[in-house]
DNA sequence: AACGATCTTGAGGCCGCCCTCAAGATCACG
DNA sequence: CGTGATCTTGAGGGCGGCCTCAAGATCGTT
């Protein structure tokens, strides 16, 4: 049986979560949890109470940034037009790595081997690319050669260039990413 | 006026230029310098004696590169027909990030501000660009609206995918480079 | 060979980060 | 209000990396 947190712990451990979703969320996952600590107005003994490790408080934000994803998905599954659906996807998916720095680093490969609700909302992701690529090659519209194994690398880029290029260039991402989709695109 | 090397400082000296070469090469700018040091078989006093700190023996390491860098540059520019000029000068880039990882460090962004000669060649290698996409656009092969800019995102995105796909998708790059090649082709 | 100039050495200070744990604070219940 | 269970705290140990500097080794010159 799962004992009651005490109302005081309950608190601490809804500021960390809040805190740490926005921090991961600008910051990345590779911050110091120090820094989510003391943002919290929390001692770091209290966020390690609460989460084992980094991995752990990762595992307990990352949820709406992953059902965001997994709507995005979806959402795209839904068009009818295969190539619009396809575009939909690819673009959904960087936009949210855009705006989710947390989410740039898991699908850009920054942060370790996904597991657990990571994991899963990840293979669900690649199972609608899967099923997107496939129509789309037999409508005709995406080109023949294309295969699921090269997803990965346009969120491994998009992740970078998203980081490198900062407030700056705040839409290289978005510039870079429409080459790539031409070239993807089957020559009309 | 300069005074002459002691015997062994110069053998010590060559010794840790060839290492880091060789380090910085296969694991990137970033790694310990102790652990050049170390494969040198010379103290880390030692190797601060002769360079002043990262920057400086990244600086003293680089030549070589740098002179591929800029071979494959001038050699992209000599070619006459301006979309093979273009795609050389692109995979020539990314090839020598492939083949040297202090070069997709530096390519790539991972490495602050480059300066002196490393900033140099860059700014070389820029200028080799702006030309032969200006070629390329007055020769109707590349998109009317490709810019010296777009340049970079495809070098940090380049260097990612190089690191992230390691040993196993040892090709990844090509054929994601290829993509974007087929991007900023004018459609025939 | 002997001496001073030059060079090497590596322990150690510093920093930032991870994570732990004993002591103390707070809560909740009778 | 008192008492025990629960929770918080932050100093501190560990680690890995940067860089320094005083002591000692080596060189080369006379």
């Amino acid at each position: 049986m799962v004992r009651a947190l005490r109302s005081d712990a309950v608190r601490n451990r809804q500021r960390l979560l809040e805190t740490a979703t926005e921090v991961f969320a600008t910051a990345g996952v590779g911050v110091p949890l120090e820094s989510i600590a003391a943002r919290a107005g929390v001692s770091i003994g209290t966020l390690y109470n609460h989460f084992s490790d980094r991995d752990g408080l990762v595992e307990a934000v990352l949820g709406e940034a992953l059902e965001r994803l997994m709507a995005v998905a979806d959402a795209a599954a839904g068009l009818d037009d295969p190539w619009a659906a396809f575009e939909a996807l690819v673009r959904g998916t960087c936009e949210l790595q855009a705006q989710d720095r947390a989410v740039a680093d898991i699908l850009g490969r920054r942060y370790p081997p996904p597991t657990g609700t990571v994991h899963a909302a990840c293979d669900h992701l690649m199972d609608r690319f899967v099923e997107i690529i496939e129509r789309g090659k037999r409508a005709g519209v995406l080109r023949h050669d294309l295969v699921v194994d090269d997803i990965g690398p346009i969120m491994w880029s998009n992740a970078r260039i998203i980081e490198a290029s900062g407030t700056e260039m705040p839409d290289a991402w978005r510039r870079h990413l429409g080459f790539i989709l031409d070239g993807l695109r089957t020559p009309s």
